[in-house]
DNA sequence: TTGACTTATGCGTATATGCACTCATTATGC
DNA sequence: GCATAATGAGTGCATATACGCATAAGTCAA
């Protein structure tokens, strides 16, 4: 079966193990805050970036919009965000980070805060430091139709 | 609303992303062979342990038994794997890579080696390996309990 | 202005993920 | 041997992920 190496060695299968081992963890911490990792850095990154439209916040976060579209689902129900529709542009719907989002996500960091602190412990802070740093070369990079 | 540091060095949501960029880039090299990424670990994985019951191959490739019961479904479907009942203790199924799925999963390997290849290009052949390294130290890390 | 093209978003479908709870079966203690 | 505990697997629920198709609205050229 195996034949250019084999697939113990996939970047992609090791990295997803990763990402499920890290969820798991941060949302273990955030379980108190009502909120899970997706849906708090919803929050921080439109925090952060300000009012925007489902599609800029989908490319900010590397994510596909029709997936961000259906995560805000859950935010709005909560009142976290308030979905405005857009007034130049009709097609377009604004995001903004409400008050309650504002608070909820705040108190939420305290929990994050910990979480990676304690990631930074179980891999050791260099490590995490690099790994960071691989991360968002892998995000970045170029991949090249075939 | 910053805090500790901001949400941007998160390293559970860098991970994330990094994971569904790496999954799209994978998922597209294998669409031909009509697998996912994640379908050809569990029959990489099946043929490499040989057959297994979920509980034991859930925990190999550090996934929720819950997730891999269902991930199964589509694998079943196709007659890539074979679930037999044990012999010995009723409640476990062991799972079986048919011929099928031997045959299927070969074959895929060979648009694998091109994504693992393109993908090693595009970040570079030392960060890759580097990444992998850590990316494995995150999966085999020790998270106590708060 | 109107027709053609582009763009922003939604929806249907399918898979992926994991928690809480349940059921069936096995193991254990007395 | 039997009551109880432990274990393997399934289900209900909720969220996450993305592709393809549809729709509405904006843009632009003739």
């Amino acid at each position: 079966m195996p034949k250019r190496t084999d697939i113990h060695r996939c970047a992609c299968t090791v990295l997803r193990q990763a990402a499920r081992v890290a969820t798991q963890h941060f949302d273990k911490a955030l379980a108190a805050s009502g909120l899970r990792i997706s849906q708090l850095s919803v929050l921080t990154t439109l925090s952060y970036v300000g009012p925007k439209t489902i599609n800029e916040l989908a490319e900010v976060m590397v994510l596909d919009r029709t997936t961000l579209g259906r995560n805000l689902r859950p935010l709005q129900r909560e009142g976290f965000i308030a979905i405005e529709a857009g007034k130049d542009d009709r097609r377009t719907k604004k995001l903004v980070l409400t008050k309650k989002g504002s608070s909820v996500a705040l108190k939420a960091m305290d929990s994050w805060g910990d979480a990676q602190t304690s990631f930074e412990k179980a891999v050791g802070l260099e490590n995490a430091i690099a790994l960071s740093k691989l991360l968002r070369q892998v995000v970045k990079a170029d991949y090249p139709e075939k």
